[in-house]
DNA sequence: CATGAATGAGAATTCATTCAT
DNA sequence: TATGAATGAATTCTCATTCAT
């Protein structure tokens, strides 16, 4: 029996993964200003040289981690099979779905607000991002023309204000959770405060679409 | 006869005023940590000597920035003067102001973001934000009443979800203008962009609180 | 009586010249890039700080080092008053001056050397630098067109040609005294090697002008 | 059959001689402190382990280079066979030699000039070197007597002190080519300027040995 | 012999804050 | 009240070198 050596096993695209996730946090904690490279290297159980040596700087470590969380949440949201489902149905899991992911994803909404905070500038350089939306923006087309149709949905909303409409709700709530739990005096998480604040927004948006 | 002195005129309030302002848009612009003291201290064309003078430190003056910014949104909409309005009227104006109040100042959207960031510790030292939203919700709870009572709104809606939802969709289209401009490949804040979103958004909460 | 404070007078242009004498020093031991901020900050009891301060950064401070050393070196020669002199002796005093100034200003050549490694890049940005050269060229240009009206220099000798050659024959000598003490298997700087050297220059000179 | 590897050819005195000659360039472009160890292994398509396998250190490895760097020069002139020729013809190959060799090696002047602000400390411990220069000034020597018993070159010059300065007038020239550039506001190196500043040295040394 | 991931020491630079005037 | 020089603690980034494979 051997000794374990304090240093670290030889995978790089482990040791990769593990520098993209803990920046993720720590990204989504304080943002790019806030964030500490030394944070990041130790909580990755990394080497600091390692960041530089796989992403360049703390900017391009950044920018990895934005345009991966954006992957991420168009990944998850293909993953549900929307266009299988009947209109109404499929609004309201899209509803669900922009709720959850929010909510399982906190450091999404945060590293969104950040990359706003500097006016997109590494958004801009990621091409497979726009693509992926582009597909996005089809399909609510799609089951929005399925629904007026069949005369459940109301003519002429455009996908995109539809789009937008449904994650402001669900991303507005959550992201100010914090300021909105002093200005109204509530625990805006509370499981209860949850469950309604989600079927209001179900509501709000089928009375949006519906005929 | 006295050689005049190069100095700043010397008057305090002047001086805390134009470095409270430089501060807000120093914030907006960077965040907390982002933000450079000797940045606010230049724009305000002050010695950065006086902040620490008048604010204590970097922090003391952000959660200064933070509370006036909060007393100021509700000080405009006060002047609204919204209690006077038919409740359709009310409602529609509401939408309308939330949208202009953060189209002309959007140095709002980003310190609410900064603040949520930073889980709303210095709002908490706040005491007066949370008396004067206590009187915002009376007011949009009034309205939804008199609007029940003519027949004219549905029962039962919750005026702190409604408050919110308000806020939501103009907020989350607003702060997320530079990635959504990316994501949706248009450009979201030209004058016909605008005025299409603020007609949808009326209608939405029209839709939302209408019977 | 009082505890001398720790913390420095408050001079800036004194701490200024300190810093910059430091550096040339640094700059002119180790080259640009052996040299350390912090080894000049401390040799100039200053805070590192200050040298961000004042200079910018690690590379305007030598841009500002190679500056003055080429400012002195001519504004030392200008005290010479050479045009006053007879061609000869003004010409063996420009040897002489030659000589002597490498010998007393060693940082000179070292800080040439490496000011060359960098291709000039930052003499190139010294218009000063320019200016006063081209008055030494004309001076050298007006000693020999004297000797060649008093029938001692020969005629057509080009100025440039001849400055590059006194500049040389010292240059080469002292930049070079370690590898050459090795080479040659004397010590290059021994008194009496110098007096030697100094003598064989003058004549070489001499010998080269006159007809 | 075996798949063919992406590994280097093992050829190891190939792999020796691409990292001593990519050394070579490095060294001479940025200096001892400047020059990137990792820099050397790319240019020299050789791992950076066996920088470390072959020469130890980065500091060893320079001292390999300033030494072959010596033996090279005099190798180079040793094959002009000087000692064949007439005095004078000797001494304007010499001149000639001097110009020539600097200009196809650049890199020998930084290196030189390296060495000398590490006072030489890698040649010192190069034994071959002084053998190798010894006969250089005998030969020079050899030369002097002989244009002396012709009686056409001056009794009494110092071997040493005429190699030098043969060096130095090529050398300065070629070393400070970009400040000089700069300074006397002429191209020094456009091919004019170089066939007149070859004939002035040749002139100069002429006029220094002969009687 | 060859590879390239990993490391730790250190270097440049930045920044909020304090102090002498 | 006002000034701006000075400070020290971080923070990002770099680099020669070593180690596992």
């Amino acid at each position: 029996m051997t000794i374990s050596s304090p240093r670290q096993k030889r995978d790089p695209e482990e040791t990769r993964k593990r520098i993209l996730n803990s920046a993720k946090k720590e990204f989504a904690l304080k943002g790019l200003a806030g964030a500490r490279v030394d944070t990041i290297a130790d909580r990755a159980k990394a080497n600091k040289r390692m960041i530089y040596h796989y992403f360049g700087n703390k900017e391009e470590l950044f920018q990895k981690v934005i345009e991966e969380a954006y992957l991420d949440i168009r990944s998850a949201e293909k993953k549900l099979n929307i266009v299988q489902l009947e209109p109404i149905e499929a609004i309201e899991t899209l509803v669900r779905f922009s709720w959850d992911y929010y909510l399982k994803n906190p450091e999404f909404l945060a590293l969104v607000n950040s990359e706003n905070l500097h006016r997109a500038r590494h958004l801009k350089k990621a091409q497979k991002i726009i693509e992926v939306h582009e597909g996005f923006v089809l399909m609510m087309k799609e089951i929005l023309n399925r629904g007026v149709k069949l005369g459940i949905f109301r003519d002429n909303i455009d996908p995109v204000q539809l789009v937008i409409t449904i994650a402001s709700i669900s991303y507005y709530y959550q992201t100010n959770r914090h300021t909105g739990s002093i200005i109204f005096q509530r625990d805006l998480m509370s499981p209860e405060a949850q469950a309604e604040r989600l079927d209001f927004n179900i509501d709000t948006i089928l009375r949006l679409v519906c005929s």
